[in-house]
DNA sequence: GCAATATCTTGACGATTGTCCAAAATTATC
DNA sequence: GATAATTTTGGACAATCGTCAAGATATTGC
């Protein structure tokens, strides 16, 4: 019997460990692998991503994806989880620079147009694993987390925005959210299909955008 | 052989069939088959879904898909492109009887807490077959395609509205689909998740926003 | 340095997948 | 009603899937 079990109700339930240090290192370990999944996940989509594809991509064999993980489910979420901790944050450092409404659209767009040119396979992983939670129960919590993140981050720079204009925003979280989601993930299918003027026309958008909302 | 790949470059090419009625008999149970594989993808989700469990929900065996189809690959291509017939006219009836603006504003809302309703797993596969399309080359001519008839067809919509009420849309094309788009699958997941205000929520959402755009 | 534990590899399993094909069943043609 | 063409069936195939367990290897505690 694997310590796989016993970890897991650890973490789950939060009680100490009995050897200092073990719990950190399957910890770490399966974030290696979680990893190692992303960037397979990103690659191929959730509905072509195998176990052994996942495990070719690590410095593992396929075996070892069981002994740190209860099912391919439970390390897909771990993966979603980790994710999270990815994203969140991406735009607070020009958030907290910006001294004028310019600098901070101006980097708010530099930092947009980077990720989609950069990261476009995360971000479709993104999309789908969300799609993913219209039928898989075990993501709906993850996601609807990972979601409410993200609508944080952008009322956050959306915020700054007003402030700098000595303004408010004028519309809901929920619908700031949305807009910005939903012309992102187009010019992200733009983009991967090969338009070159995805990045400058979704920062266009979003240019455009901004002085309507606050 | 099969008389399919004939047919199928009839259909491609446009050239006529050697006798009337063949083609139409073919594609009349291509679409009973694409539709039968509709219900199964809006069930299992595109990653679940096999051809046998397709033919299961049809009246045939698993082998006449072939028949019809190239592959699973023209098999789902094909049912992307029969959903869009049923989407694009959805509110149509309700922008031309409208003779006010709450009027208009009523109906829609009523039907698009209706298909919230009624219809979310045929909605939750649309979301997923777009993610497809971000790792599908195949899938992404017709998604876009639909994309922008639910674009127009948001536009048509809120063009009336602004219409009824003197007024002009006051934000772009894109970024008006967006946010209904987004608003919309966040409901959809929340509806999924079981939420029983999720539809209400989703026309209150859209209640406010609606004098902001026009 | 030995025993015990933890970690990893390897191969196997039953199930399922998309695809193909020969034959049966059905329909159309004369 | 016989023949030909079309349509459908159902089984076989190679490949791949998630899972599991036994054994090899590495690490730790004493």
């Amino acid at each position: 019997m694997s310590q796989l079990a016993v970890v897991g109700t650890r973490m789950l339930t939060g009680a100490k460990p009995h050897k200092p240090g073990a719990v950190d290192k399957i910890a770490a370990r399966r974030i290696e692998l979680a990893e190692a999944a992303l960037e397979t996940l990103a690659e191929l989509g959730y509905a072509r991503t195998s176990l052994r594809e996942i495990a070719q991509n690590s410095e593992f064999t396929h075996g070892v994806l069981h002994y740190y993980f209860e099912d391919k489910l439970d390390l897909i979420c771990c993966c979603v989880r980790h994710y999270k901790a990815r994203c969140v944050t991406r735009y607070d450092q020009v958030t907290a620079t910006a001294r004028s409404r310019d600098q901070l659209l101006s980097g708010f767009l530099d930092k947009l147009g980077e990720t989609l040119r950069t990261e476009p396979h995360m971000h479709r992983l993104w999309y789908d694993l969300r799609s993913q939670a219209l039928f898989e129960d075990a993501f709906r919590d993850d996601v609807r987390e990972i979601d409410e993140s993200l609508e944080n981050m952008v009322w956050r720079v959306t915020s700054r925005y007003a402030e700098l204009g000595g303004k408010e925003i004028a519309v809901s979280r929920s619908a700031l959210y949305a807009v910005f989601d939903g012309l992102f993930q187009k010019h992200l299918l733009r983009h991967l299909s090969g338009d070159q003027d995805a990045v400058s026309t979704l920062q266009e958008e979003v240019r455009q955008l901004m002085p309507m909302v606050a």
